[in-house]
DNA sequence: GGTTTAATGCTACTTAAGTAGTTTTACTTC
DNA sequence: GAAGTAAAACTACTTAAGTAGCATTAAACC
């Protein structure tokens, strides 16, 4: 929720990375996909160059912050999302994990992306400028194609969420965000299986309210067991006919 | 409309292209973003691996006949849109003009990217194989670069989507849809101005019925002027209001 | 164990989006 | 200029999403 409540930008903590090859930092970029093949020395050349930042819990941020550095998650989940000041509403475009990185369109252009990030839990990330960023990709042309493809795959996200909320109601939507998030060896959740149900309506373009009432719903149905912070799938097949509307 | 009513992909015309560096090709190549200031040899070269296309208007297709190509369009414009086959609804996701291209997911990845094709008018465009492309972006990386560039767009632009149908609502949505295809001088609509109420309605994710209730509001409030497959704007602050929801 | 806080559950209400169907208008074509 | 067609205009209706406000439950923290 924006404006930061409490914890704020201010409590990150930055540090220099060790260095060496066998640091977090020299991990976390030779198993990333934008680095993955390069040579151990190059390697090692642009680890050097990142630095390890921490956010606690919550911590809110926002692109004019942000948009002269290039980041790359080790740990935790981070929302990107975009809110509506009148109402105070926010909408999650994309909930960023372990490898995946951020802003991809800053660094392509010099656009004025307005955007902001929350952190869900404690998150790890490296970073590194902007500008050092863009050296690299003068001078290694793979990335541009790797980030390309990155790029691609959040197109393709953000165009089934148009999709989804130009198409379907909201038990429609519901349904369609817990069967692409669904384990199916466990029947319950993975990555979002923790959140709020004010979280999960961000997720899919709706409030808290609605999404409890449809919650409800798919309980009194039989599609879903619901705790708190916690869902599991009984009824599989019913769910499935759900998320076309009906 | 799906399915093609009357004219279908059938009636493409596909000319091979004259050779030299004057042909049409051999233009629309040289002067695209993808190859500016390529060498005039490449350029050639490049140019000798299209073909021209002609759809007539309203022709339609989908992916499955197009995904081992790629377009560079030349003139023309061209609804890439998503269909709901219950309910029959379009969503028009980018209308495509001259010297843009489709597809770039295709290319990138092969992933199955569902999408639909509609000529608006007679759409005269470039193409070669897909294999032929990317043979290309290996052996001249900076077309990654270009082509990250144009995906990144779209990403906004899709982004810009969501976000306003997420929190904006009809009246809000149909001013935006005004104000970012206005002419400032004019006052009149570029790019859309011919399209009708069905169209539109596609553009924000909407109906026509809706779409042109709310012109009709528009028009009473003096905001607008409506003629047939035409619109101009009055009092250009009051649209600025109602774009942000009063 | 008791207090505080956050999340969930529930009720009642408002409103705008969507739908269906019809009428009117304007453009096209012969 | 008459006929046919497609777009636009209009009316009436249904429904679900959003909103407000409060009650209940569970977790967190002294």
């Amino acid at each position: 929720m924006l404006p930061p409540a409490g914890l704020s930008f201010s409590n990150c903590v930055i540090m220099k990375l060790k260095g060496g090859a066998n640091g977090i930092g020299y991990n976390t970029i030779s198993n990333n996909i934008l680095f993955k093949d390069f040579d151990q020395n190059i390697l090692s050349d642009i680890a050097s160059n990142f630095v390890e930042e921490t956010w606690p819990a919550h911590t809110c941020s926002n692109c004019s912050n942000l948009k002269y550095k290039f980041h790359i998650i080790i740990s935790g989940r981070l929302k990107v999302f975009q809110t509506d000041k009148e109402t105070g509403r926010e909408f999650t475009l994309f909930l960023l994990i372990q490898n995946q990185f951020f802003d991809v369109i800053s660094l392509v252009d010099n656009c004025n992306h307005k955007i902001y990030y929350e952190s869900l839990e404690k998150v790890k990330m490296l970073s590194t400028p902007t500008i050092t960023m863009r050296k690299w990709l003068k001078m290694y042309p793979r990335l541009n194609e790797r980030l390309l493809t990155y790029v691609s795959q959040q197109l393709l996200s953000v165009e089934d969420y148009a999709v989804n909320h130009t198409f379907f109601d909201i038990p429609a939507r519901l349904a369609r965000l817990i069967l692409k998030n669904l384990n199916h060896k466990s029947q319950k959740l993975e990555y979002i299986n923790d959140l709020s149900n004010e979280e999960i309506a961000n997720l899919i373009g709706s409030t808290r309210a609605v999404v409890n009432r449809h919650f409800q719903d798919f309980k009194k149905e039989g599609i879903l067991k619901i705790g708190r912070k916690e869902v599991e799938v009984i009824n599989l097949p019913l769910l499935l006919k759900k998320a076309t509307n009906q």
